[in-house]
DNA sequence: GCCAACGTTGGC
DNA sequence: GCCAACGTTGGC
């Protein structure tokens, strides 16, 4: 299984949302960026990946996991663009914050510090676990630890 | 609301 | 195929 990271405006598309379409989960539409869009085309079913959202709040708020590969984005004029659909499996007991992300020198790499404009980013799992860590969830059961 | 970073577009 | 112009993202 691999990890991965999804930052959403929470204007456009907010935690609550995702979590409202429950099983069904929601596509994740829109991106429209080769890195991310290629990101999204080695995603497999069951991948996980966290939920962040970006200029407001600025925090990793939830984990989704990817439950439908890739397929053609239905709001893109164009076949070039493609994207997964994923669905949510558990907030994070507590907001993990860029600036406590920032703050971590384990962090230090991550996508998230290090191109952080990239709306799709790959997360390595021991990244994965620490921001686990941080916001007080057990990566094995995500309930809160 | 500003501005820096950076990806994309399009002319040559 | 290069590179300048432009648009968008996203933190502050």
């Amino acid at each position: 299984m691999q990890y991965w990271l999804l930052k959403s405006e929470p204007d456009a598309w907010s935690w609550d949302q995702q979590v409202a379409k429950g099983e069904t989960g929601e596509m994740w539409s829109g991106v429209r960026n080769y890195t991310a869009r290629n990101h999204m085309r080695a995603m497999k079913l069951g991948d996980r990946a966290f939920f962040y959202h970006s200029n407001e709040g600025l925090a990793v708020v939830g984990v989704v996991e990817v439950c439908a590969l890739s397929a053609p984005d239905p709001t893109a004029d164009d076949v070039r663009w493609d994207c997964v659909t994923v669905k949510a499996l558990a907030p994070m007991p507590r907001p993990v914050t860029l600036k406590e992300v920032k703050a971590n020198p384990k962090l230090a790499e991550m996508s998230l510090v290090v191109s952080f404009r990239l709306s799709v980013q790959p997360v390595l799992p021991a990244e994965w676990k620490e921001v686990c860590r941080m916001g007080g969830m057990d990566p094995k059961t995500l309930k809160a630890a």
